[in-house]
DNA sequence: CCGGAAATCATCCGAACGGGTGACGCGCGC
DNA sequence: GCGCGCGTCACCCGTTCGGATGATTTCCGG
């Protein structure tokens, strides 16, 4: 900024200096009026465009830029899928047993209901989810954010 | 820009008729040196202006901010374990398949084999996991770096 | 050329899974 | 109180899965 109106500046000097120079050559002094009439447009050209540069102001463009950084995203559940589904929290809880790779029975035991009840449960979240296997209930319930 | 223009001419325009209105009322005529100076002087300022804005064009800095974002992390195969484990790319490649929620019937077809040979892949998968189902083999998939 | 790893396909069988249906109790809101 | 959603449990049946085993082909390195 500051090195265009020097830029400027210098130029505007050396025009006037070539104009002296020209006119003093070539130029009789009836001329002058002209001459002064160049210089003030000259100098107010330069006022003008100092003034511009400062009335506008430069403006700030802010870009933010988005950088994905490689850590693990924190998870946090969909919820609003969750509501759409018609999940229940049990239900919700029986898929995370799947999503942990544990077998029915085992399920059963650390959520201490019987194998039947777990079946119903994972039969529920299927129809819900549109799976048809529980690894495919796996698959969608994270690409749903369901499960971490 | 053009705007800006516009705004700058009408602004002139106003000032100059102003002037007149003025000059016509309180100065006399031996003031139209000034006058027409000061009009000159305007008019150069306004074209200082414009040419400023023109040449130097808007320079914007631009400010980048960059926002770290939870984004998905890369994946990245743990070539390390693969071989740790003795994988072979096969067996990888039903696993995917697996991962993503697939029955044994639709992995034959995407893979051109049969499904006695899906089941041999897998079965192989899940000894050299040490999973005992196809959902634990991909919870232990994910967790070793073995699939995204 | 020969041995081994990898990939392919097969058969058998028991266990696990998925689908369908029915039922019961509990708490909550109309 | 009645209905409803939720959680619970049960039985049946067909499918899929997992485990064990054996065989063939292909390719690669010693």
């Amino acid at each position: 900024m500051r090195k265009a109106v020097l830029t400027y500046g210098l130029l505007g000097g050396a025009l006037i200096a070539l104009l002296q120079a020209v006119q003093y050559r070539y130029l009789v002094v009836d001329h002058s009026l002209e001459i002064y009439g160049g210089l003030v447009a000259l100098i107010f050209v330069a006022l003008g465009i100092w003034l511009g540069l400062r009335i506008t102001g430069r403006r700030e463009r802010v870009v933010v830029r988005e950088v994905t950084v490689p850590g693990p995203p924190e998870f946090t559940r969909n919820d609003a899928k969750v509501e759409a589904l018609g999940l229940t929290p049990r239900e919700l809880e029986i898929l995370e047993f799947i999503a942990a790779g544990l077998s029915t029975r085992e399920i059963a035991e650390r959520a201490f209901v019987s194998e039947n009840t777990v079946k119903t449960h994972s039969s529920r979240v299927f129809e819900k989810l549109g799976a048809r296997r529980r690894t495919q209930a796996v698959q969608l319930g994270k690409a749903f954010g369901l499960i971490p």
